[in-house]
DNA sequence: ATCACTGTCCTACTACGCTAATACACTTGA
DNA sequence: TCAAGTGTATTAGCGTAGTAGGACAGTGAT
């Protein structure tokens, strides 16, 4: 039922500390925002996603079941895994929120560490420059 | 040994999903950035707090120990926690090293939320703000 | 020396997250 | 209908973080 083409160039790491269904949420988001999985597009099996990368079909499973509740793919029974059109946002009000707690706690630690308003920027800026480029 | 004024208005949370000596560093850090418990004084005792709070005095134990390992109190043998004056601080580009993941950790959930830099320095402002008032 | 304090090492229990193995329901093509 | 392909519910094993209990060494006043 699978294309034969379809390769999964992903690597992952076992012994990084993020956990393998992780990784893989990572590689294929990145997929999915660059282009390389297009809206309509079936991923990969779980199976063989799992034989490529030697890991259990679950690992995978929940990988993509993450994705599923984020709104990137939709689950089609017995058929796979389909990157969905992209969903309908959240009002940005509600974004912003979900975000506080990462920026709360950029700067607790900043604060601990001694840094001011002036150095976080300057640490984060390159991030954020980076963020535009994409 | 210790002071009958020494009363500790620390309150944990232990439903809170943060760990229990969590809460107890955070509420020590505050005190003595706050100047309640000034350089020199010695903290209420493990068995103390662990009284008060209910809690295990191995609890407060690693609370204290990880403050000072963070060089915020020093161990006097058979006396106590004394809150130490200023450290030597970490040169500053590790300190800014020390930072990064948590910018970096920022800016990934902005780009999974869709917000832009504009957005992640709208939502960061106010904490930075929070930050220089201190 | 003794007593009443100090913090902590060592051990163990519990809860939770991550990974894996099996069995199952579903869909499609022959 | 049947075979081969989908994802996953369930269950289990493993490691680790958080918490706790008991024994221990250090200190200082008596």
């Amino acid at each position: 039922m699978h294309n034969e083409r379809d390769n999964v160039p992903y690597a992952m790491n076992p012994s990084s500390g993020v956990p393998v269904y992780r990784q893989l949420m990572d590689a294929v988001r990145s997929d999915i925002a660059s282009g390389r999985r297009p809206v309509g597009s079936i991923l990969p099996s779980v199976r063989l996603v799992a034989k490529e990368l030697e890991i259990n079909p679950m690992t995978v499973s929940k990988a993509y079941s993450r994705l599923e509740s984020e709104g990137l793919v939709e689950r089609l029974p017995g058929r796979g895994m389909r990157v969905c059109a992209r969903r309908t946002q959240a009002p940005i009000s509600d974004r912003r929120k979900e975000l506080e707690p990462f920026a709360r706690q950029l700067v607790d630690h900043a604060y601990r560490l001694d840094l001011d308003a002036s150095e976080i920027r300057r640490v984060l800026d390159p991030f954020l420059a980076e963020l535009n480029h994409e």
